[in-house]
DNA sequence: AGATCTTGTTGCAGGGAATGCAACACCCAT
DNA sequence: ATGGGTGTTGCATTCCCTGCAACAAGATCT
């Protein structure tokens, strides 16, 4: 809608993979020198770029602390976090918290494993939508439709040989989940671990944020970690309620 | 020096202390309503905010994925990493990494310890500059004058008993960092946890980073933290060989 | 129900701001 | 010295952004 803002914009996912020179970002831009460097001063001035001492571009620090400062205001984080740590105190296992936003599903928080083993995940980094646990919780709570045109645009990536194959598989499974209310994720994203997740639901009853427990399948079995369910679904109750009790 | 685009991200700061409406987010820039409509349509389409359900806007999915594709994609955390795990692994505690960037000291890495008494700390986070560890010896190697204007400019919180009280002791405590070749903080940001850390420097000498091990006093005391000085500052310099080495 | 207020959205005309050009400055190699 | 590569600045032109005002859509009140 706006020119200007919308081609700064676009230098930001240019950079995000990497720092990039002047003539680089122009010519991706498409712009002249001139015009890529004045947005690049624009975005220097407010933090969100930084000049590194080769001279070339990169992400700057205030971009990071401001997407700090925006999760950390965020409503159900706030109110589920004490409740994460209360789960992670009880079972010992990784907690996350994740939202569905756009398209995309990302993790809010997370309490690590007090186990040694630990899984790879980060705050801010966008789930592997197509096989875990708390994704297929937030997709399934979606009108049908967007379901399908959802399953329909993804990606199916064999991480395992448990993955979702197809966009079939992945609109029976989110059926199946969207029934049962909880969800699982055996191996579907790394062979060795397994997760089991509950919807938090805002006064509507609409599905605003999934919780997981996460653990290797080397500290407990897939069976011993299913018998977290219904600790895990109560956890999740439980910020539903805190959650529609006093949205402020 | 782009005013459009210079008012758009004047938006992002407003959002991430919480979510606004139109009419809010127009007042505070000062802008008329429609402009301050077109400008948050461009940052919508661009993922940077998002539109709640309550047409609210706060920041979007798209700037944390953003923040954390650049986070992953820095040299030096990238370079880093194996050695901070195997610090961790070493000694059992807390390992951060940090940077300096225009006037700001943020974590680009962490390594939670294994012990149950964690410490409060957050990748992106900018860091309690005065205080930390880190953060002294970043500012350290800045040109003198340089460190006197940023010493001067600061607010010396009074975390605790222990914590830099004004300029003038932040800047001797720098001056002995400075010489010295590592630093501690001795719960001056929180009571009871104590840091020993180390610098990480290019081809050049210059300090481009800074690694240090936390940990409460419950766990270890301050006197056993600092006989692992020397362990921290050959995980430094190895770092900092592998950086130098081979800086692409 | 109707009236009124609040908040978000759209078309439009005028003017200011962004654009690309070209010339310049600078650094590093050869 | 000389040349290529890269970043920077002044300037005229034009286009895009701005603010206004009218409209639409809810919400709240009588």
């Amino acid at each position: 809608m706006s020119q200007t803002v919308d081609r700064a914009l676009s230098i930001l996912p240019l950079l995000a993979r990497g720092p990039a020179n002047l003539e680089q970002v122009s010519q991706q831009l498409g712009v002249h020198k001139s015009t890529a460097l004045r947005l690049l001063r624009t975005l220097h001035e407010h933090g969100i770029v930084y000049r590194q001492p080769d001279q070339r571009y990169r992400l700057g620090a205030r971009l990071f602390a401001l997407a700090q400062e925006a999760i950390e205001n965020l409503d159900v984080r706030e109110i589920a976090h004490p409740h994460l740590v209360r789960l992670n105190e009880k079972t010992g296992h990784t907690v996350h918290l994740a939202v569905y936003e756009e398209s995309d599903v990302l993790y809010l928080d997370k309490v690590e494993s007090r186990y040694p083993v630990r899984m790879y995940s980060r705050i801010g980094k966008p789930v592997a939508i197509t096989v875990a646990a708390v994704a297929k919780l937030l997709l399934a709570d979606l009108p049908e439709q967007e379901r399908r045109e959802i399953a329909d645009g993804l990606d199916y990536p064999a991480y395992t040989a448990r993955s979702t194959p197809d966009a079939a598989a992945f609109l029976a499974e989110l059926a199946r989940v969207r029934e049962q209310g909880w969800a699982t994720d055996l191996g579907g994203h790394e062979e060795s671990i397994n997760c089991v997740a509950a919807p938090i639901r805002g006064a509507d009853g609409r599905v605003v944020a999934a919780m997981s427990v996460s653990a290797p399948s080397v500290v407990v079995t897939a069976d011993e970690l299913l018998t977290l369910l219904p600790l895990v679904r109560r956890t999740a109750d439980a910020v539903s309620a805190d959650y529609s009790g006093k949205p402020r």
